[in-house]
DNA sequence: GGTTACACGTGACAC
DNA sequence: TGTGTCACGTGTAAC
């Protein structure tokens, strides 16, 4: 029988070895407070070993869940910055930034995505207002497949149009690519060139989706843009 | 006297309404089956006292832990795609994941860096050998401050020197400018052309070193390349 | 019924 | 000293 006085050692030596060979947990303590009743020691017996083998089974399951949490907790800390030796809390919150860093990092560079070439071929030529500064700019849009000789047919294409490229982006990914060019028109410019141009770039598109036992020879590359 | 009968009931009370109100923990519910001892009592109550405000301070102390916990483990719930109900071994599970993932992408995003413009400006021109294959290719590298006019400045320049850009790949960052081009030269090609086109380089780097007022008037943009 | 996950209070340990 | 963190066993609810 269980005695109050030894309750302490036995239960430090329950809690230090996980052996389960007294009638713990507390609800049995409790019982052995109360008279001794022979007659119903055996079915009460019976009742304990279901009880205690019933705890035994969750007590072990609830440590197997807990050592699965800690599991992943210690894999969190490996893939922080060394600083391995710090609480479970400030871990998650170190976890909770860096998510929420790596989150915005990934999203800035997909917001550069509708430069990405598109699936489906495109132009757009448009011209700004030069009655404001004077300066007149061209900004050309081409996307269509990607060929090993389009630049240079581009570069031809737009200097028989007299045309400067003043500056240009080009965005190639998965055998496609974007062309953005900003130009700077001769003086000889008039409003059919917007026309002549668009006309010339749509003739490269041709060009490009024709000649498809040339498609795809350049090596794929994906330029990504970030805005600093 | 808490007995036996009622320990039930006032431990659900008190787990359901976190009362502190009987001499609970069970340490103290052992004491109150040994024999009744009145002078005892006030100096019992007031050890009572002690260890139950003791054991009050220790239990919110150790219930704003696990909310703390909580909290970031329900942040790191909003930050994973919708799924919010599932369980923390599974959500720790899933956040590890992503960590790995996002910090792969990063890493796969950084290995590119060796194409970012270095802060010294170089000049790399190379040509492959024709005797294989007959034709001739020149590879040529210009990494230097960028300026709004430095594209249309190497493609006069190129022009001039009768080499046809195949293929050009160009990144820009902070103020800086890598351009690599893939050259195909003229008949006319001879030895000296290495040299004539390492020179009109140089030149093109200087005329951006030179122009500090003309600097960093173009858009900071990062361009970067991620290989397939 | 059995299993699973969760919150809780508690003893132990560290600083 | 106390103050905070941890692992543990347990009661409870959902399925």
């Amino acid at each position: 029988m269980l005695q109050p006085e030894n309750y302490n050692l036995d239960y430090y030596h329950y809690m230090a070895t996980g052996e389960y060979n007294l009638d713990f947990p507390v609800t049995k303590s409790y019982s052995t407070c109360s008279f001794y009743n022979p007659e119903e020691e055996e079915e009460e017996d019976e009742a304990n070993n279901i009880a205690v083998s019933k705890n035994i089974i969750h007590k072990e399951a609830e440590r197997r869940r807990r050592e699965r949490i800690n599991s992943h907790l210690n894999q969190l800390r490996t893939l922080l910055p060394a600083n391995s030796k710090i609480d479970k809390a400030s871990l998650l919150a170190k976890v909770v930034q860096r998510v929420r860093d790596l989150k915005e990092q990934t999203s800035k560079i997909m917001q550069c995505e509708t430069n990405f070439p598109s699936e489906n071929d495109e132009i757009t030529v448009l011209s700004n207002d030069s009655s404001a500064d004077g300066k007149l700019l061209i900004k050309a849009s081409i996307c269509c497949e990607d060929r090993f000789d389009l630049i240079p047919d581009l570069i031809q294409t737009l200097k028989s149009l007299r045309l400067s490229p003043m500056r240009a982006e080009m965005v190639t990914l998965g055998g496609r690519i974007r062309n953005v060019i900003i130009l700077a028109p001769d003086k000889d410019y008039t409003n059919k060139s917007l026309l002549f141009l668009r006309d010339a770039l749509m003739s490269i598109i041709q060009r490009s989706s024709s000649g498809n036992d040339q498609r795809g020879k350049r090596r794929r590359v994906l330029d990504q843009r970030i805005a600093n």
